[in-house]
DNA sequence: TCAAATTTTTGACATATGTCCTCTTAATTG
DNA sequence: CAATTAAGAGGACATATGTCAAAAATTTGA
């Protein structure tokens, strides 16, 4: 038998019975979305946080000149939401679309706020699940600091190989911060090595 | 009269009384590291997580080829520490130093963790601090995805205008991911427009 | 205050990446 | 299945950024 997706990572920070699970499942909604639906347009506001069950998408930004970048993929057992419209309650930059048919649990920040107050378990666990956000972010910024385009693609290559067959390498270079041409090229010389 | 710094930033979030205060603040250590002092060495274990006082200090990571990159600049109000080496007790990739005199409140994972037990407020201040912190980490990714050398520059110093009187501008080339050679050559360009 | 050390600027050139374009192939949809 | 659209590769050239060496400016410390 196996475990819900959300139970599963939660208990890996802290066990919970049946009941506080079911508890912690009232106050997220179930909800479908069609390939490329968008769930959250720039200038909206963020009312939830979803929790990514089956399928992808893709947080992204347009720039000044109306280029679009990746800020962020949500495969499977991802958290996506624009943080800072969520939880400051303001216009959203950013944009939020699905890649493919995706099952999620969204949380409003309101049922956020009365679960964490709830169960303190549910507390811990957000707290920790944010510091290795935080981690994995901070791992981002030193790739872009220290690696140049081909180094970031072979790390992105090691780190999430099932990324790159689900998605068009368009979108690893915009995530990468390179053209998909630059991408392109660099896959040759990767051979070289 | 002036409120302890560290009491102000936590008053922004969540209200405490003086004798809780005094209760968090026996869980910090205060010290005072002497310039250049190395206060984590890559490999060691990041004993602490510092709130900074007064002083600078700066988060650094040697890539393969030895060049030196500068993930952060931690000045008053900063929390500085290796997160992940602090929370999954491994081995730090990087390097912390003191660019001027620094007086910090150090604060162990033991006593963090204690505290948070003790003090619900703390959890609550930590989580919404940590969810803070990861909007920042999210703006310098989408910084370093959309624009150039120039921008970023530009982009820094807006946001932090006194920051650059106290760092030499090869640190700031460091953490905007380029050469020192070609943040000087930016400031021309700048003047341009 | 002066000499030494550090930081910044500059030039000449190399390399990496971007832009615009075409062509081919693969994927999607009615 | 056919028609359309999207994706990937590649050429030719432009621009941005890096590298190395040296000079100029600034800071530091005796």
């Amino acid at each position: 038998m196996s475990l819900h997706p959300l139970r599963k990572q939660i208990e890996e920070i802290v066990k919970l019975t049946d009941d506080e699970f079911t508890f912690v499942l009232e106050h997220f909604h179930k909800k479908v979305y069609k390939k490329h639906q968008i769930v959250l347009h720039e200038g909206d506001y963020a009312q939830f946080d979803f929790f990514v069950i089956k399928g992808l998408m893709r947080v992204t930004r347009l720039d000044s000149e109306g280029k679009e970048h990746i800020l962020q993929f949500g495969m499977e057992n991802s958290w996506v939401t624009d943080g800072e419209s969520y939880h400051h309650k303001t216009a959203s930059l950013l944009t939020i679309d699905c890649l493919e048919e995706t099952e999620v649990l969204s949380l409003t920040l309101e049922n956020k706020e009365k679960l964490i107050k709830e169960l303190q378990k549910m507390q811990i666990f957000l707290l920790k699940k944010t510091i290795n956000e935080h981690i994995v972010l901070q791992k981002r910024i030193l790739c872009f600091l220290s690696n140049n385009a081909n180094d970031r693609y072979h790390n992105i290559l090691s780190l999430s190989p099932s990324l790159i067959q689900r998605v068009p390498k368009s979108m690893i270079a915009s995530y990468l911060g390179v053209t998909r041409e630059t991408l392109s090229r660099l896959s040759k010389s990767k051979l070289k090595m």
